[in-house]
DNA sequence: TTGAAAGCGCTAACAA
DNA sequence: TTGTTAGCGCTTTCAA
């Protein structure tokens, strides 16, 4: 394997300067079309690709964006990448991906690497709503969205969901029919996901005068497991609550799970619905009722709005999307035979 | 925002020269205790990252593997992701993702584009086993490793799981249940899992003198419509089959829908079994039998592979991996009350 | 329309 | 133990 040609093999062979090499391969014009083709020729029978390092060491941008989710085995992170992917594909960005596990030590590093890469802007979904690791990223003026959870000590660029609206829907839809005992498995509360989503079950419960049992009231953490758990722990009760909002996707799939398990038998004794879609929700039987978000929009956005700030220098005013979620509702939210 | 600081900065801070700063931040020794805490002092007062770019530029070397996936909302892949991720992390390299939909064409841009920014290896399920483009990694001495599909025209390192295996243990425990009419929904006939799944199918039914029926071997393109729409065709039939084998996930989930939506009893009327585990396979009633594949592990083992290439830049064999599925026997697989 | 040349920030060979 | 210096491959002035 000889090594790699450079802009200067291209150059020697086209016989002319690597300057007109440069001009041609940047799409510049002012070249005369039969040394374009010359040089054209020669890249071709050189095989020649040019350095995305040497010219991203001369330009200062790499044309890169970093994209940090916590977990990307949850199926929400994949639909909101693939968003991003899409639009910055068409602008001529390419991603870095990176997957946190929930952890801010991790997500740290992966800033400072991302730093390191010279990347030209950055969309995350923290695990650490008030770390001072933006910090980082501001100072070396790298543009920064924040995508699902909110980041707390800086002005930053937001695209969010209605998230108290979406529980809150979804709790008032459960109190019209009839639900006096409603639980809710909370995701963690310093999460702007999960606390919102609390506030939003809390505020419909206020409405109709309901006071909160905290018996009702489950700590999560997002995963399945947790919401098996709770699924458990409510079932233990003696007085058992007859309908349940589990706060995200994968505690939806934990808490069904349970419901199974137990045989406590949805949409005869307990009512359900979840926020986030699963792929689950139309195969159960009733049919689950959940809150469901445009994820593929939400990458979108967070890249238009990333680009904005990469493309002019200028001060922008930090934007806050807060796009709508949807009830849909299907066949676990009703009454059928429930005996309340 | 004055510029970033670069190492002459720290160098000027530290009163050393920039050789001893490039010592100390790459920690190879030989610099006085003393010095080496000015230099930190400095790097930390200045708040300096070092540049990737320069480094990576000087090096020829960027620490980073480009992985291309045809399809980032297939579960699938996530997990494999998620795999080689934690294992090039712990060796200090980073990834970067791009996800082709299945597009030759923009597979053949990936490559490209990995190939300008110097990955230093490649990860891929492509989208176009026959392609010449790897021909252009090879060209510049990148090493590959090709996952879940085989890249026919070059000798490229492997990790496959035993497709034909998973499937013929699947179609087999249907025989063995005394189903005699059992069809296959297929993936692509020129991917990989997609005519290995098939060949299982029909070493099974060979084995048993089975004839093969054409009425019962449905194409399908991997994609969820296609099961369902694949399902529909075999309800359609006069003589419907009672057992259907689904050659992947997102099949398997379009095929249970379409089931329901007909109506057509899983367990009672028709038998089932997918390739690959899904989330709804535990919901469904009865659970789903299903061929589970390690994706996690098939990740790692893929970055190993990788790792070994870029280490020892020596010549190796070409290494294929053969992962053995599992057959996981739930209940859509037995006969219950079917009549055959 | 073209070319010469000055760096970009870093590493590593060599010298001291 | 430390410093000097020559590039890595490219873009971009400036001059011709």
């Amino acid at each position: 394997m000889e090594s790699k040609p450079t802009i200067e093999d291209v150059a020697k062979l086209a016989d002319v300067s690597i300057a007109t090499v440069s001009r041609v391969i940047n799409n510049q014009g002012g070249v005369k079309r039969t040394t374009e083709e010359k040089v054209f020729k020669a890249i071709y029978d050189l095989g020649y690709i040019r350095s995305a390092v040497a010219r991203s060491m001369k330009r200062k941008e790499t044309n890169t964006i970093g994209i940090i989710v916590p977990d990307i085995k949850n199926p929400f992170f994949p639909h909101v990448v693939a968003g991003i992917e899409q639009k910055a594909r068409e602008k001529g960005y390419y991603t870095i991906l990176s997957s946190t596990n929930e952890s801010p030590k991790v997500e740290e590093e992966i800033v400072q690497i991302f730093i390191e890469r010279g990347v030209d802007g950055v969309i995350l979904t923290t695990a650490n709503e008030n770390g001072e690791h933006i910090k980082l990223l501001q100072e070396q003026g790298i543009p920064v969205v924040a995508v699902d959870r909110a980041i707390k000590r800086f002005e930053i660029d937001t695209v969010l969901v209605d998230n108290i609206n979406g529980s809150y829907q979804a709790v008032q839809h459960l109190i019209m029919q009839g639900h006096q005992k409603i639980a809710i498995i909370c995701g963690p509360q310093d999460t702007t996901p999960g606390l919102e989503r609390f506030l939003g079950y809390k505020k419909a419960l206020a409405e109709f005068n309901f006071s909160i049992d905290h018996r009702y009231v489950i700590q999560g953490d997002f995963m399945e497991t947790s919401g098996y758990r709770a699924a458990q722990e409510l079932f233990s009760l003696e007085d058992r609550p007859t309908a349940i909002f589990s706060s995200n996707n994968l505690m939806t799939i934990g808490c069904v799970k349970a419901l199974m398990d137990l045989d406590w038998k949805l949409g005869e004794e307990v009512s359900f619905i979840g926020f986030d879609d699963v792929d689950i929700a139309t195969f159960v039987r009733p049919k689950l009722s959940v809150v469901s978000r445009p994820m593929t929009a939400i990458g979108e956005i967070a890249f238009q709005l990333l680009h904005e700030r990469i493309e002019f220098k200028g001060d922008l005013p930090k934007r806050q999307y807060l796009l709508s979620p949807e009830l849909k509702i299907r066949e676990s939210s009703f009454l059928n035979k429930i005996s309340l």
